[in-house]
Parts: C-alpha cells; sequence; structure tokens
DNA sequence: TTTATTGTAATCGTTCCGGTTACAATGTCA
DNA sequence: TGACATTGTAACCGGAACGATTACAATAAA
C-alpha cells in the first residue's frame, strides 16, 4: 500500500517550471514528456497546483509559471495539494465490538500512536522546500 | 491512499490475545466477534503473526497464545509482520525522461527526502511496545 | 467417531490509480 | 476572421489491492 505518485509528478513538474519558465513555454505534453506520464494526468496535476496557488496555467495560450516563490512552498504543501492521504494515513477496522473492553478501548489506546506516527513523517515533509530541491537539482546539472 | 487495516486488527488481536489467553480460548471467531470482521481475515492474520514468531496457533484444538513478550514486540514489529508497506512508502512515477536535466536528476534530489520522512514515521512506530498498549488498555478497563 | 477449529484456495465486489480518448472552450497569430 | 495549439474536463478502461465470503480438507480433542 503506497501514497499515490502524484506527490512525485506534482515535484517533478514544479521544478520544471521553475527551472525554466524564463526559458520555455511549459505545456502539459512538453511537461508529461519529461516525467513520462499521460498529458491529461500532468492538467489534473497542474489544476490541482493552481487551486492551491503554486501556478498560473494560461488556457488557450498554452504554458504554467509560478505563482509563489519556491522556497515558500514545503513538500508538506505539495502532498497536500494533490491529496495524496485523506484524513490519517492508517486504516482502522471500523465498528469493533463496544461489548467487549478491547473492542471498546482499540480506538481511544491506538489513536494517537498512529497520529504521532503520521505527523512526524509530515513534519519531515513540511521541513524541505522546493526552492532546496531547486538548488540541489542545479549543483547536479 | 492509506495504509491497510491489517495493522490496526493485528494489534487489537494481540491486545485480546495478550489480555485473555489465561482466561478464553482465543479462537479466529472470538477474536473476529471482538474485531468485527470475518474470521478468515484473523486467521490471515494470525498466520502472518505466527510467522514472525509472536503467537503460536492451535490447529484443531483452537487458540492463540502469545509466544513472544509484549514488551519485546512493537507497532513497527507488527507494521512489518502484516506487510503493510513493501518498501518505499511512496509510489514515484517509474521512467522519468533521461534526456532531460530534471528527469535524469529526480530521483537522486527526492528519493533521501522521502525516504527520510517514511522513516520517521517507522521510528515512531518503533518507539511504541504491545505492552505499553496493554497497560494503556488496562488503565481504562 | 463426532465435533470444533485451523489452514488455505478461490471468487467477488469495491475502491483507487493512472492511461487514454474525445471534444468543447480558450487564446494566439497569420 | 479563420486556422491552430492548448487547456479543461468528462468518460471509460484495465489493473492492483483489499476485505468479505464460501468451501472444504486437515487436525486435534472429547
Amino acid at each position: 500500500m503506497k501514497i499515490t505518485s502524484r506527490l512525485t509528478v506534482a515535484v517533478h513538474t514544479l521544478l520544471l517550471v521553475s527551472a525554466f519558465e524564463d526559458r520555455y513555454k511549459l505545456t502539459s505534453d512538453f511537461i508529461a514528456s519529461s516525467v513520462n506520464v499521460n498529458p491529461v494526468v500532468i492538467r489534473r496535476t497542474l489544476q490541482k497546483l493552481k487551486a492551491a496557488g503554486f501556478v498560473n496555467i494560461r488556457p488557450g495560450s498554452g504554458g504554467a509559471v509560478m505563482a509563489k516563490d519556491a522556497d515558500e512552498i514545503t513538500l508538506y504543501d505539495i502532498y497536500t495539494a494533490v491529496d495524496c492521504v485523506e484524513g490519517s494515513l492508517f486504516n482502522f477496522h471500523e465498528n469493533p465490538n463496544p461489548d467487549c473492553p478491547v473492542g471498546r478501548n482499540i480506538h481511544s489506546v491506538l489513536d494517537g500512536h498512529l497520529h504521532t506516527a503520521q505527523t512526524a513523517m509530515e513534519n519531515e515533509l513540511k521541513s524541505v522546500t522546493l526552492g532546496d530541491l531547486a538548488r540541489q537539482l542545479n549543483e547536479k546539472i
């Protein structure tokens, strides 16, 4: 069970836009050929990134441009923007038996720990910005 | 996209066994009625817990008993035993375009951060034992 | 031998993905 | 204005992962 690749697709997309917006017209076809997915997938991703205020898109003429500073967009912001996880990361079996002492209390015993674990993961995502990634990328290029 | 409820089912199962193994015969039907899932789901879960060395199961006569001290089983151990996540928690779009500077380097830029985030979550799971949960449960009862 | 239970295969319906087709709407440019 | 490239979006597909469920042979105890 894995978290959807929408996150890595979105990061890839944003890195392309922030790196090349002044040199190329970043159409969904262009981005799709770098990410290697269907252009419609990129358009869907861009819609989410636009809704989050990270990019602007030009209908008709084509092309995406940044709408927010890369240093002010964290991995967590992107993860949230593309709906990687809705609410809890962990599924819980529904309706444990309230007539059993364990069934009646399993939620109150477990929920906190699972939430803490999820938060630890999300906090790590908050500690990295798109700007950080762009700089790491530039060192490689 | 969520992590399978096998984790919470397994924890619930182990809490039942550790709490009641000296008072009741913990058959898959008994456990299933507390967890409120199909008994076959419990049998499958117990098989994984047995393979991990956490319980012993009596075929024929019926019933599960603990095979390892609850203080020596962490949530992470259970999470691993029931195969909640295979390898990376995050899916990655496969085959980014190697002819693009971003596509060529996206993995080396992102992988480390995603791995760090996953590890932070798993470390939290390592910090909680079944014994901790059992004690919290006893306070509630 | 009867009975309860485990172990396990097989099948089903659901949900979520990403892939893909299709096409109206939009904006640019000749 | 008309041709063209592109976006926005709906629709549908196939595959994968789950948990539910049925079925039944194997096992062990009474």
